[in-house]
DNA sequence: ACCCAGGGTCATA
DNA sequence: TATGACCATGGG
């Protein structure tokens, strides 16, 4: 697999079948900038539905924005935060990007940094690894950078259009080369990617009403899981 | 009871 | 570069 997502044309036509199946998704579900930023923390290997229990915490506490995270008491907000899960990392990790916002002057100053500078910024930043800040960059700020997830590497192995155990950013840039910088269909395609992984690919055997039928090997029985 | 969720860090080889 | 332990709640 030399040159994983090629040709060009086959992603492209993953994500028209997504799109017919499943709809606009109108990723990333939050009400400000600043949720995705939370929500992006909070959501790492956790449902997103316990994440939406703990922005709720968050809300009803006054709690959401930079300076007041910056500055909580850790336990308090782990306290806050609990219901998504590894709290206690959550909550450092959480004062990490809070700290990083306010030292920079606030989210507006961000929007005006460069995407590549923007991104190896958020990477530093203890608890944000290659997802999360670019779940930040493409969704917070409409920045053209194609998020990889664990998802992903799996619908895209199994199709046979990648290894699935590549670099990160060697698939990012697969997606990108082959997409082009198209801020929508990014924000589009991630969305639709984890909905199709939670609709349709974990129930075995997937392939007998998968929207991806025609183009997987499995699919056409030309191998088994 | 078991499995896993919209990951990342750290130690180790 | 690449494994493995660890973190923790809630829903199926």
């Amino acid at each position: 697999m030399t040159a994983p997502l090629r040709p060009a044309r086959r992603v492209r036509s993953v994500f028209d079948r997504l799109y017919t199946a499943y709809g606009p998704q109108g990723w990333w579900p939050a009400d400000t900038r600043f949720e995705i930023f939370v929500g992006a923390v909070l959501t790492q290997n956790a449902a997103w539905t316990n994440v939406e229990y703990a922005l709720d915490h968050l809300r009803a506490a006054d709690a959401l924005d930079a300076a007041t995270i910056a500055a909580m008491e850790p336990d308090r907000l782990g306290a806050l935060i609990r219901p998504s899960g590894y709290y206690n990392i959550k909550a450092r990790r959480l004062q990490a990007l809070c700290r990083f916002v306010v030292e920079a002057g606030g989210i507006e100053v961000l929007a005006r940094r460069e995407t590549d500078a923007l991104r190896a910024d958020l990477l530093a930043v203890h608890g944000i690894g290659h997802e999360t800040a670019d779940d930040i960059v493409l969704y917070a700020f409409h920045r053209p950078v194609f998020v990889i997830d664990a998802y992903t590497r799996r619908i895209f192995s199994r199709l046979g259009m990648c290894a699935g155990h590549e670099p990160y950013d060697e698939l990012r840039m697969g997606f990108e080369r082959a997409l082009g910088a198209d801020v929508p269909v990014f924000q589009e395609y991630h969305g639709l990617i984890v909905n199709h992984a939670k609709a349709a690919c974990r129930k075995q055997p997937a392939c007998a009403d998968c929207c991806l039928r025609r183009m997987c090997p499995v699919g056409r029985g030309e191998s088994s899981p």
